[in-house]
RNA sequence: GCCGGAGUGGCGGAAUUGGUAGACGCGCUGGACUCAAAAUCCAGUGAGGCUGAAACCUCGUGCCGGUUCGAGUCCGGCCUUCGGUACCA
């Protein structure tokens, strides 16, 4: 009989849901297991394959953690909050509540279709106030601390459109996605998170936490931590003094000028009249450069003179003061010391503006006067560097700081990559930032009680005259609460980034009102034990989430350092080599398969095409293989209805007592079952499954001669492993076997019996000169002694050993015997 | 450029600490069942050589070299590809 998946699915899933089987008892925390996949982004209303391939295995290892006996709460939610809902709303006039909360609504049905054991008691949206209010607040608590801040900030600014755009809606080409207009830059005052505070604590933490190697190498460069020292050097006829920054203090002698970002407010006060033409004109220049022309590959160096100079501390020589933007602003100091002896880039501009190149590092084994065909950036040995002369790097190094901090010159520094958060967004569809502006008391937060500050509904999101927060004048125009005069409210909305930073927290009580999280729960649960995501989070969320979480620990609320214990990544499915998304229309649609195989198959095969963590190209190619698996396993125990009753199986079996293939097939069931423990445990679901079809293999040649209380052994044990893999297929087959409870609703646990993974005898390779030449059966651990017997009295490698000289013998146990023969 | 991952049959992919390369599946070939087909089951399937057949031999994990009794696995140098990053002083 064919399995009836279309039968056998809505009836699992209702009973799971009308016995709330998934229902996570959060008050025992005895043996509790958090696992959480990175909630869904409702931007459309339909799951691809990319959403069931993330969801589905995912779900298959928290539903095998609780069939381990652990205490599983694996919620969803929606990460409702964003740009895609608002863009819909200016295409169609669909308002992005509207559609978000329909998309959230069939995405909902979908995720039951799979079969997930998610706790829909536990459910949570971002988009709604009970959620956002804590955002909010969050926001209050960042900035009574001084970590919410306003600074000016560049951001892409659309002429056309008279809006921000977001650095995805700009093309490679500096023109708008939307409106084709050429995108400028825009100094706008942003609110900013102090991410940079945590920096340290950001990168140690990195040491304490089971995640992937490469994200945390992404994070590390990403935050950028660097070692060097802050050196002050005069100016010829001002006050005020360049500070720089250098990793390498000990080419400090190498220094021929100095060069000041564009933006670098100091720029203002060392021009020379005379040059303030050039200087303009240069400005003026870099101003309308977008970050991708301004950052293109293999750009030719551009900067002016200042026509100012500044004056060495070490040596007391005077340097030209440039203007270049390849020194950026918001890194160190924003000015640099040039060496172009010992720098690429110093070097390309030295070279370029016929600005003289000295030598002061000499590689090893070079003599002092070849001459520099190019920057040396490695370190060496000290010359033409006064007192220093002769040390090497590394020495000069600390002797060099050593003199700049006795003279009061410089000091030891460290600087990083990592940039303040910028959470801004002039946009409509996020959470209102909880400030007002007012004429008197100037910029106010709005205090705790008033919130949520509410974000209407009744907007004209259409573009044109900023975000449509800011022409919504009765949700601009307020009342200051300090004061009673005219206030008007902020205009800008909070980066998604936020929301998710922290709903991990909330998940054990998602409609509490007395907090942000229900601080108890959240002390047990938190952190998660197993995170699921894809890769392409490590800088953002992954970031901005330990973040948060540090800030929240350091205010006394959440427990412990970090969120995440353990991050798994997804692979990505791609679609003839390219990811797949609506604009390139290269989506798969798992509906055909879901009808024409059945939700578990369809599951099973996204498990079975390879490494989980490496994902792949979709083909549906071998689906077969996968339907034709279950249909052999449904066929099994429809074939042995009743036996769990009838032929009822002990637990363990002697091998003594059982025939051949008996005991052949009882260490097949042992081994299978202890290798889809462990596969599964590591998301390496393509081998366990692959061990699965092995059994079954099994099961069909030796079954005709097992007696049957074993055969219901084998079976049950069948049906336990499969029943992360396919949830329903499993429930069925179970249910066939004459069991009366559901395999979920009541969890028990098989070991393995120990015994029966003992091998009793080995292939044992024989090998001369390294050769695979022969193999043998022989007893496991059989000593040398008797093995060599064996050996050399086997015809076939007398042939390769009579009339030769042995020169040696390598044995590994149970492994190998090689000859090495002259 | 720098950082990280990947490269194995016709295809997706397996291979503890270096120890039988190609598990499992797809596809293909042959057979059984059937009036026939589908479904299912059985057998074979890296390439080449030799043979009536088996046994056997040679080659084979992106390329070149090395270490080792033995390398898909370790080391050095490349190539291709996918991701991240972009003048970070």
């Amino acid at each position: 009989m064919r399995y009836p998946f279309n039968d056998v699915e809505p009836k699992w899933q209702k009973f799971w849901e009308d016995k709330e089987v998934f229902k996570t008892d959060l008050s025992d925390s005895e043996k509790k297991l958090y696992t959480l996949v990175m909630f869904i982004y409702p931007s459309g209303a339909k799951l691809h394959v990319g959403h069931w391939y993330n969801y589905g295995p995912t779900d298959s290892w928290a539903r095998f953690k609780k069939l381990q006996g652990f205490n599983v709460f694996e919620p969803m939610g929606y990460d409702a909050f964003g740009l895609p809902a608002e863009n819909y709303a200016i295409k169609t006039g669909v308002h992005p509540y509207d559609s978000t909360m329909n998309n959230i609504r069939d995405i909902r049905v979908m995720l039951k279709k799979m079969g997930t054991m998610y706790d829909w008691n536990a459910e949570l949206m971002t988009c709604v106030p009970e959620y956002y209010k804590w955002n909010q607040w969050l926001f209050l608590q960042l900035y009574k601390k001084g970590l919410a801040f306003k600074k000016n900030a560049p951001v892409n600014w659309d002429p056309v459109d008279q809006t921000v755009l977001a650095n995805e809606q700009v093309l490679p080409d500096g023109t708008a996605e939307r409106s084709g207009a050429k995108v400028e830059k825009r100094d706008m005052l942003q609110w900013f998170f102090k991410i940079t505070d945590y920096a340290e604590e950001l990168l140690a933490g990195l040491e304490t936490i089971d995640w992937p190697e490469a994200t945390k190498v992404k994070q590390r460069n990403w935050i950028g931590k660097s070692t060097g020292t802050e050196i002050f050097f005069d100016i010829d006829g001002l006050d005020d003094k360049i500070k720089v920054f250098t990793t390498r203090p000990d080419t400090l002698f190498g220094v021929t000028y100095v060069v000041l970002a564009p933006e670098n407010p100091l720029v203002e006060k060392v021009i020379n009249p005379e040059y303030r033409a050039r200087l303009d004109e240069y400005l003026n220049q870099v101003k309308f450069l977008t970050d991708i022309e301004r950052t293109a590959l293999g750009r030719e160096k551009t900067g002016v003179p200042t026509g100012a100079f500044a004056i060495n501390p070490v040596n007391g020589e005077k340097v030209p003061i440039w203007v270049a933007d390849y020194v950026l602003a918001g890194y160190g100091t924003g000015s640099v010391m040039a060496v172009p002896g010992h720098d690429e880039r110093d070097f390309e501009f030295a070279a370029k503006f016929n600005l003289p190149i000295r030598k002061v590092i000499l590689e090893k084994g070079k003599e002092p006067a070849s001459p520099l065909a190019e920057a040396f950036t490695e370190e060496g040995t000290m010359i033409n560097s006064g007192q220093f002369t002769g040390l090497d790097s590394e020495e000069g190094i600390e002797k060099i700081n050593d003199f700049l901090e006795a003279e009061g010159i410089g000091h030891r520094a460290i600087n990083y990559k990592l940039k303040d958060w910028l959470i801004s967004r002039q946009r409509y569809w996020g959470t209102p930032i909880p400030v007002i502006y007012c004429e008197k008391c100037g910029e106010l937060p709005v205090p705790e009680e008033s919130l949520p500050v509410v974000l209407p509904y009744d907007v004209d999101f259409k573009p044109g005259g900023g975000s449509p927060l800011a022409r919504k004048q009765d949700f601009i125009e307020t009342v200051c609460h300090k004061c009673g005069g005219k206030a008007e409210r902020d205009p800008d909305t909070m980066d998604t980034f936020v929301d998710s930073s922290w709903y991990y927290l909330r998940y054990p009580d998602p409609k509490f009102t007395d907090g942000m999280f229900n601080k108890s729960l959240a002390e047990k649960w938190v952190p998660v034990d197993t995170y699921v995501g894809g890769a392409e989070h490590a800088t953002m969320h992954l970031l901005y989430a330990r973040f948060i979480h540090k800030f929240l620990r350091d205010l006394g609320i959440a427990a412990g350092d970090e969120p995440f214990k353990r991050l798994i990544h997804q692979g990505t499915i791609t679609k003839d080599g390219a990811k797949m998304s609506k604009s390139k229309g290269n989506i798969v649609n798992p509906d055909e398969f879901i009808e024409k195989y059945g939700t578990d198959v369809f599951r099973m095969y996204l498990m079975f095409m390879g490494p989980y963590e490496l994902g792949g190209d979709w083909s549906d190619k071998g689906i077969v293989g996968v339907e034709r698996f279950a249909q052999r396993a449904y066929t099994f125990a429809m074939e042995h209805e009743g036996y769990s009753l009838k032929f009822p199986a002990y637990k363990y079996y002697e091998l003594e007592s059982l025939n051949e293939s008996e005991k052949t097939l009882y260490r097949k069931v042992n081994f299978t079952l202890n290798k889809c423990a462990q596969e599964i445990d590591n998301f390496r679901f393509n081998t366990a499954v692959a061990a699965l079809m092995e059994l079954i293999n099994e099961m069909q040649s030796t079954f005709s001669s097992v007696r049957d209380d074993l055969k219901t052994f084998v079976l049950e044990k069948l049906v336990y492993t499969l029943a992360p893999l396919a949830p329903h297929l499993a429930e069925e087959c179970w249910n066939s076997l004459g069991n009366r409870y559901s395999i979920y609703e009541k969890p028990f646990t098989f070991s393995v019996d120990e015994k029966a993974l003992v091998i009793d005898e080995v292939t044992l390779v024989i090998q001369v000169n390294g050769k695979v030449r022969h193999k043998l059966q022989v007893a496991v651990d059989l000593d040398e002694k008797s093995l060599k017997e064996i050996v050399y009295a086997d015809s076939k490698i007398k042939g390769y050993v009579d009339g030769k000289q042995i020169v040696k013998e390598i044995h590994v146990p149970n492994k190998i015997f090689n000859i090495i023969v002259r």
